[in-house]
DNA sequence: TATGAATGAGTCTTCATTCAT
DNA sequence: AATGAATGAAGACTCATTCAT
C-alpha cells in the first residue's frame, strides 16, 4: 500500500534506536531512562515494547547489529592485495579503514567502551567483539607474516596494542574533539608512526 | 596530611573505600549499592555519609586520589636519567612503569574506563585524567626529542595512542585473564615493538 | 432468541468464549490476557471489542449464562417424580445430577469459584448463584418435606451444606484429579452417606 | 529500652498485616495495591520492602502461618477422648472446633478461597492447606474407626466433603451475612444433620 | 466487520539519602 | 560518632482499551 519506508512499525523501530543512540551517547546507558527515548522518539511508553523486549534487548540489537559490521568491514579489507610494495602499506590500510570505520559508527563504538562496558548486564557483547577484532587482526598479521618470530601471545598482545591505540586515539578526535573524517589520514600516519619515529634527531629516518 | 591512623573515624573512612573499590570492580558503578558497601564494611548505612557526601563523592575522592597518584608515579619516572645508553630506552622504561603502575591500580583504572566513564557524572575525572597522562607524556617527548619533527598534534595524538595501547593490553591481561607482574616484562617489550617488528621475515631489519 | 448461526459475526463470539474457558480455568482470570485470548481465538486484538464490552463484560456473559444453564438444569430434576420409592432417592438424584451438571461445567464453577470470586468486581455474580442454588434446594426439600422440623435457617444452612459438600468434592475429583463422568456414582454415594455412615462397627444401626 | 510492643518493626509489620488482611478482603488479591496496604498502614510504600519481600510475599506468610495454626487447633482436637459417649460425639466436637476456629480466622481462610486459589502463584498454598486437612480429617476417622468400611478413596472424598460443607456455611454465615460466635451450636447441629434428618415425616427419628 | 499498531495510566519494586535516637 | 529504620522519588514494564485504516 505504501512504500517500505512508510512501513508501520519500521519506521518506529529506527525512530526509537536513533533516539536511543543519541541519547545513550550524552547521558550512558544508566542516565538513559526509556520514558526519555520514547520522549525524544515522540511516541507513548508503551510503544517501545512492542519493538524491544526490554531497554536491554535495545542496547544488545543495535550494539551487536553495529559491531558486526565494523568487523565484516574491516574483514573485508584484509583480504586486500597481498603485494607490499613498501613497508607498512598493509598497516596504513588496515589502519586507515579502521579509523574510517570507527568514525562512522563512534557512537555505537564509544558507547560500547563507555557505556556498555560498564555494565555487567552487557560486558559479554565488548568481550565477544574485542575478541572477534582480536582474532581478526591475528589471522591477517599470520596471512602477511607480519611479526613473524612473535609467539601466539605477543601477537594477541600486539592485536589488542593495536586495537587500545586506535580506539583511544578515535575518541578522543572523533568524540571529544569532534574531529571529521578529514582528520583520518594524518592519524593513521601517526599511528603507523607510534613507535617508529619516536627516536631523537641524530637517529631518526627508518627507526 | 595528618596523622591519618590517629583520627578516630578514618578507619572507617578506609573501610568503606576499601569495599567500595572491590564491589565497584566486581559490579560495577550502578550495580554496587551504598548498602553492599556498608554492609561489606561491616557499618551502618547511615554512617556512609559521615565520611561521603553521596556515591558520588565515594568515587570521586577514590578516583582522584589514585588518578593522581597514578599520574606522580608516572612523572617521577618521566623524571629518571636522560642519557639514552640505548634506543627506545625511555619508552621500555615508561612503558614498564605505566604497566605496573595500571598493575597497581588496575581495579580503580579499569573502573574508570569502562565503570566510571560511562556515567555521565564522572566522565570529567576521566577526561582530566587522561589530558592529564598525555600532557605528561608529550612533555616527556618533548625533553628527550622524541618525534623529533612532529607537529602539537600529531605528539598528542601520538601520546592518546600510547595510552590506548597500553591500556587495552593491561586491561586484557591483568583483569579479564588474571595475569601478574609476571607478565609485565613480556607485555612491555611486545608495547614496544607493535608497530617496529611487524616486517615480513625478509624485510626484518628494525629489530 | 435469534438464529444465532446465521448471524456473521456471532462464529467469532463464540470462539472467544471457547479460548476464554480455556485460558480462564488454565491461568485464571487476572492471569489470562486478552492478548491471549484473541491469539488462542485467532483473531485480532480489536476484534475482541465488537463483541464484548470490556474482559469482565466477557466474563459476566459467560458465568452468568453458564450458571442459569446449571440452575436449570437442577431445577428440572427437583420436578421429578414425588414418589419416594426408597429412602434417599431424592437426595440422591440431586446429588448425581448436581455433579454430572458440575463436570459438565466444571471450567466456569470452578472459576466462579476459585477465580471469579477473587475478583470483587465478580462476586456478585457469585452471590447470586448460590442464592439461587440454595433457594432451589430448599425449594426441593419443602417439597418433599425433607427436614421436616427445621426452621427456615436450618433450611437454608443445610442447603449451603449441601452446596459446599458437592462443591468441594467435584473440584478436587473434577478439576484437580480429574476424573471423568464414571466417578459420579461413587462420588454421590459417599455424599449421600457422609454423615450416615461415620458410627463404628459394633453400633452400625443406620446402614 | 522499652516494652516489646513498641519494638521499632515489630509494630510496622503487625500493621501492615493488619491492613493488608482488611484490604484483601475487600477487594481482592489483584484488587489490593501495595500502595493502598501502606496508605492504610500509614507509612511509605518503601517501607513495605524492609519488611516483606514482595507483595506475594506478605500474602503467603500471612497465610501460611495462619493456616498452620488452624491446622493445629484441629489436630488438637483430634486427639480427644477416644470413647463415645454417644453417637456423633467426635462429629460434633471436631465441626464445632472447627467452625470456631474458621471463625476467628474467618479472613484469611475466605481469602483463601475466594482470593488465594484465585491466583496461580498462590494456589500451592491451598492445595497444600485442603491436602493437610484431608489428611487430618482421615486420620481421625481411621482413629475412631467411623466409616468402617470405606476404602481410602471413599474416606478421602468424605474428608473433603466435610470440609466442603463446614466450610460453605461458614462463610455464607460468617462472611456475608456476618453471624457471630452465638451461631455457631446452631450451625454445628445442622451440619451433623445434614444428611440425617432428611426423611420426611412418617419415616423419622435416627434411621 | 476486521485489524493490529498505538496508547498511557497504573503497578511493583529499588535505592540513595535522611533523621530520630 | 554511630545506627538502621524510614522515606519517597523514580524507573522499567504491563495490558486493557482505542482508533485510523
Amino acid at each position: 500500500m505504501e512504500d517500505v519506508s512508510a512501513m508501520p512499525g519500521n519506521d518506529k523501530r529506527e525512530r526509537i534506536i536513533e533516539a536511543a543512540m543519541k541519547l545513550f551517547e550524552e547521558q550512558g546507558y544508566h542516565g538513559t531512562k526509556v520514558s526519555n527515548i520514547v520522549k525524544e522518539a515522540g511516541m507513548a511508553q508503551g510503544t517501545f515494547y512492542l519493538y524491544f523486549k526490554s531497554k536491554e534487548d535495545l542496547f544488545r540489537s543495535v550494539a551487536e547489529s553495529c559491531l558486526d559490521e565494523i568487523a565484516m568491514a574491516l574483514a573485508v579489507n584484509a583480504e586486500g592485495e597481498s603485494v607490499l610494495s613498501q613497508e607498512n602499506t598493509i598497516l596504513y590500510r588496515t589502519i586507515h579503514k579502521a579509523l574510517t570505520v570507527y568514525y562512522h559508527n563512534r557512537m555505537i563504538v564509544s558507547m560500547l567502551n563507555r557505556i556498555g562496558a560498564a555494565s555487567p548486564e552487557i560486558q559479554d557483547i565488548s568481550r565477544h567483539f574485542y575478541g572477534k577484532m582480536a582474532a581478526l587482526i591475528q589471522a591477517t598479521f599470520r596471512k602477511f607474516k607480519a611479526y613473524p618470530h612473535y609467539t601466539d601471545q605477543q601477537l594477541e598482545m600486539t592485536a589488542y596494542a593495536k586495537i587500545g591505540m586506535v580506539e583511544m586515539v578515535a575518541y578522543h578526535w572523533f568524540i571529544e574533539k569532534g574531529a571529521g573524517l578529514e582528520s583520518i589520514d594524518e592519524m593513521t600516519k601517526v599511528l603507523i608512526g607510534v613507535n617508529i619515529n619516536c627516536l631523537p634527531e641524530e637517529g631518526a629516518s627508518g627507526q
